[in-house]
DNA sequence: GCAATAGTGTCTGTTAGACAGTATGGC
DNA sequence: GCCATACTGTCTAACAGACACTATTGC
């Protein structure tokens, strides 16, 4: 179809795809990356687990659409990083119609969370990233494509204190980091790097726990916003 | 709305969103970057330059409606980059209705298009990248960001070969990077850099002209492979 | 004082960038 | 022989990665 053509086109005339976001959200839980899945209760893929997600409103941005749903299974509002994915839109993805979804990828700090009782009493809960049960839909793809990215925008961005809560370690932070790119990381080389980053703060506080107690960091005043200025959209 | 919901949806009772693909299509043109534009003949926008696309069809692939669009505007077929860039969704972005649009980013060898006469005799035609008309719709934020898309990656793919005919010379190559990137580059480091890349084999051809005749070089078999390999996704 | 974690510095190889002169062909 | 473009090599600074020991606290 051409331009022209798309502009005779009259819409209601022809079927149209229905569209909805998936999220893939991603914390910390006991040091590994957790994703949050919801279980399903109905035709098709009963009981199966799946990315949390649901229809666009028909006057609803989709990056809103993204957030309400987020709200809605987590409670969580604002300070969490989200960003879109892809879009994935196969015919036959869904055995219902075709159905286009755009997928959003959303990091959560550690221990932020709260598992929403949803209205329907909906079960939801976290899984390890890497061994997730079987996945309705083609979720699994999408989970496969958001750990891809999330490892991807690691290496280059400072995105890994989007996982972490206000106050963290130097040690916590690398745990982030070698568990998101799955390899270990020399403790010397990875605090030369971060330090000189230019994107922490030393607090005068200290976690205290078994051993020699640790200095607490935060991120800079301003490194959240630059972190998200760095982003290549919206 | 949860999933549960969801599954609950009719689809048949609510408003769906049309979908349809865009096209930023770049290729070279006396060396620099030229995107291909359309001409609107009807409400809204009418005589504004729009970048190319259509609607989806309801059972139709979205990266096949998209090579279905640059196939009928520019008549290339294969050996054509096309990648998807974002998905934009904003109420209000067409006055018709909600209309949410994947972008799709393609690459053109220098000198291979051919615009159609589309059927409809409707008026095609490239336009300098960096400066082009008024643009209909949200297409002049859609093309800043496939101008992004492309530098970046450029950047660290072998992407720049996608624009090339299939025996260039070094110093085209580098016109390719420059052009893109908006910078100069220094000759001797740029020919290291690409020649130890092993991207490249040479001919024993040479682009014979005014004066000293260039080696011409296309790429290594299997290159081609590995930068669509390199692609995040699929 | 022992166990466990926090914290620190140097050396080395690689890479990226700055930089200028010779080679070759058309006319 | 003159002009325009093709082609080539070295030096330096910055960065990344390998590597091992001391410091501090709880018990």
């Amino acid at each position: 179809m051409t331009e022209t053509e798309a502009a005779m086109y009259d819409p209601s005339k022809y079927d149209r795809p229905s569209v909805t976001v998936d999220l893939v959200v991603f914390t910390l839980l006991q040091g590994t990356l957790h994703v949050l899945l919801i279980k399903r209760r109905s035709w098709p893929f009963a009981g199966m687990w799946a990315l949390p997600g649901g229809f666009v409103r028909i006057e609803e941005p989709l990056e809103e659409a993204a957030r309400r749903e987020l709200r809605e299974e987590t409670g969580v509002e604002d300070d969490v990083y989200l960003e879109q994915l892809y879009t994935f839109g196969d015919p036959g993805r869904d055995p219902r119609t075709r159905v286009i979804t755009v997928a959003y990828l959303a990091l959560v700090p550690a221990g932020r969370y709260r598992l929403h009782a949803t209205t329907d009493a909906e079960l939801a809960d976290w899984f390890p990233a890497y061994e997730p049960p079987r996945l309705a839909f083609d979720h699994q793809q999408i989970l496969d494509y958001a750990i891809v990215r999330l490892r991807y925008k690691l290496e280059y961005t400072a995105l890994a204190f989007e996982l972490l809560p206000e106050e963290f370690t130097l040690t916590e932070l690398q745990e982030v980091y070698e568990h998101v790119l799955n390899e270990e990381l020399d403790k010397r080389n990875f605090r030369r790097k971060v330090l000189s980053a230019d994107v922490l703060e030393e607090t005068d506080r200290r976690r205290v726990g078994e051993h020699r107690p640790a200095r607490l960091y935060r991120f800079r005043d301003g490194a959240v916003a630059e972190v998200k200025a760095r982003r290549l959209f919206p």
